[in-house]
DNA sequence: TTGTAAGCGTTATCAT
DNA sequence: ATGATAACGCTTACAA
């Protein structure tokens, strides 16, 4: 039961012109009879014929498809992410391809080069936790493959960047905290391999700096930001002389848990300890107290990624155009996880 | 500055050779020399070769992508369900391209055609909430292209399906809050055009009847399902003249959205309403009381759909092979946000 | 074990 | 406004 695929042939036989004309009636091309373009298009479809991207795009070098990398599909922030970049290539006709690195270098290798060989036209990249290499990003540029880098960038690499001001957020998250009377505050980060969790650290170290609280590094607690990672992050607080009156936390998942697992040891929160968190996700304000956090733009990081890596596509490769790091704004949302140290006191607030 | 491509002819044309001894070299097939092979290869890398996959498929008739349509991809439940795809395509050397209908017939219909133009060797679709035409599912037969549809599928259609049992699901779960004493029991369902929303509620009547509880119209409640679904169910629920003492909702979304609700109007979870959702996403685990809900298998639907997709695309045309139906496990999860109507009355139970 | 030639379905170029 | 021809880069008969 083999399946006869329709081509342009078919259809100009059975019109009894040529190929080329077909193809020029279907595309709508200028310099083409209106009758003849009607002829063509309702013969098309009375045939079934679609256009066979595969030849178009070997004789035009383009596929309409562009390559996406991220760490990990089913989080939230990741998902919202993505959503973002569909919605722009859905809409300038272009196909989403997806490859998740699960946050392990080589695997994020190896999606780089099945991504290259599927010949997509462009490709969207937030790095995995652990990458060191950038061969497989420089890789991008020697093969003339337009690269757009989002939200887990490399600093050192010149290409088109999407992100948000991470130190400015860590800044701001520290110096709310301090605001409310806090100085004796932690911080649970990521990967400083990785310029978000390195810039929200570098953020919660200056704000400290800047008011004069002491920067202990016992409260400076390196971790890979999992569920788990929030009650191993706890256990450390626990053995030091004081516990902090103040968690910043590089994510939610790690924030959440994190409250969820001092609660468990009957710690009140925010009474005993304020948290604030990073991401704005979902169980973020499901969470009770509902957790102050970050709010993070993951649609519009997608947005302006896709946004511009098309426009990059579409554009003249003669006009050279410079390399753009677009910034998009955080804001803090200030919920019930977070609270003054003199009320607190009185035992007064809940959420 | 035009990029020149490496062909098999240029890795030919250096080591002396023919380019089908290159192309054959390449993919290590038999009957080819080992010093040969390593020759080639060799030079491929130094001259920084990689494969034109278009070329390859044009004349293959592969393309080693497969499509996914799914509602949206920000949910949690879907996300899942995609990172399961990806798992199994990525190991079979399969590309993954995203579409979501945004739970929009006429946007699934253009992402079905695109799909189909960007010649996919076969795809995975999950219907959104208000499809009724089976025209564009039709098409994949016409057009032999291998379909699996996953969760939201369509029962009148033979095809490849993955699906929960969601009859039993609803019927268990409205069992297990009559076997708590409850029997004013409020179902919050979705589109009855879906066979899973269907199906729930369905199973959630027969239960209703097999042990004699009044079956109230005004207890069902249909609803998208959406967040604020949740908040306009309670309400519809107040203005009757006896609040239900449990609800079994659809998703977890308008669960948890429910909760919050009644939380707010002062009614106490589980004491005078025992609630449970389904899906089993994050949220559930954080809401206080933790969720009772419906675990939902959505990574194992998208692993065992990417499977039989694949095998289907691998397989002999010839062979032929009868449709299936593969129908994966569920659980019902029992936390805090139900409990005994016993215990209740004595106000004791909290979680 | 290797090579030659044709063809996959388009589109671009050059004619007419 | 339309047509003939070549080319995109690969794989598959068939031949050597």
């Amino acid at each position: 039961m083999e399946h006869k695929r329709i081509t342009i042939y078919d259809i100009a036989d059975r019109l009894g012109i040529s190929p080329t004309t077909v193809s020029r009636a279907l595309r709508g091309q200028q310099g083409i009879a209106k009758s003849t373009i009607k002829k063509v298009r309702s013969m098309a479809d009375e045939m079934g014929y679609s256009l066979n991207t595969l030849a178009a795009g070997l004789r035009t070098r383009k596929s309409y498809n562009i390559g996406v990398v991220v760490p990990q599909i089913d989080r939230a922030f990741i998902a919202t992410f993505i959503s973002g970049i569909e919605e722009i290539a859905n809409e300038a006709g272009f196909n989403v391809m997806i490859y998740q690195s699960m946050d392990d270098e080589a695997k994020e290798i190896r999606n780089v080069m099945s991504l290259m060989s599927s010949s997509v036209d462009g490709a969207i990249i937030s790095l995995s936790m652990n990458t060191k290499s950038m061969d497989h990003i420089r890789l991008f540029k020697a093969k003339n493959i337009p690269l757009v880098m989002a939200d887990r960038v490399a600093d050192e690499m010149d290409v088109d960047k999407v992100v948000i001001d991470n130190f400015e957020a860590g800044y701001h998250a520290t110096e709310y905290l301090i605001s409310l009377g806090h100085d004796y505050i932690a911080h649970f980060a990521g990967s400083p391999e990785r310029n978000v969790y390195r810039d929200r650290k570098d953020g919660y170290l200056a704000a400290l700096k800047r008011y004069n609280k002491p920067i202990n590094p016992q409260l400076l607690i390196y971790e890979n930001l999992s569920e788990a990672a929030g009650v191993r992050a706890v256990e450390k607080l626990l053995i030091l002389d004081q516990l902090p009156d103040a968690i910043f936390a590089a994510n939610d998942t790690t924030a959440v848990s994190a409250v969820l697992h001092l609660q468990k040891l009957g710690i009140a929160i925010p009474d005993e300890i304020s948290i604030v968190g990073f991401n704005n996700d979902p169980i973020a304000s499901i969470l009770k107290p509902q957790l102050t956090t970050v709010d993070h733009p993951a649609r519009e990081i997608g947005k302006t990624a896709a946004k511009r890596l098309i426009s990059r596509i579409n554009a003249d490769e003669e006009m050279d155009i410079q390399n753009e790091t677009f910034t998009l704004k955080t804001s803090l949302i200030i919920r019930g996880s977070s609270g003054p140290v003199s009320i607190r006191s009185e035992g007064k607030v809940h959420w």
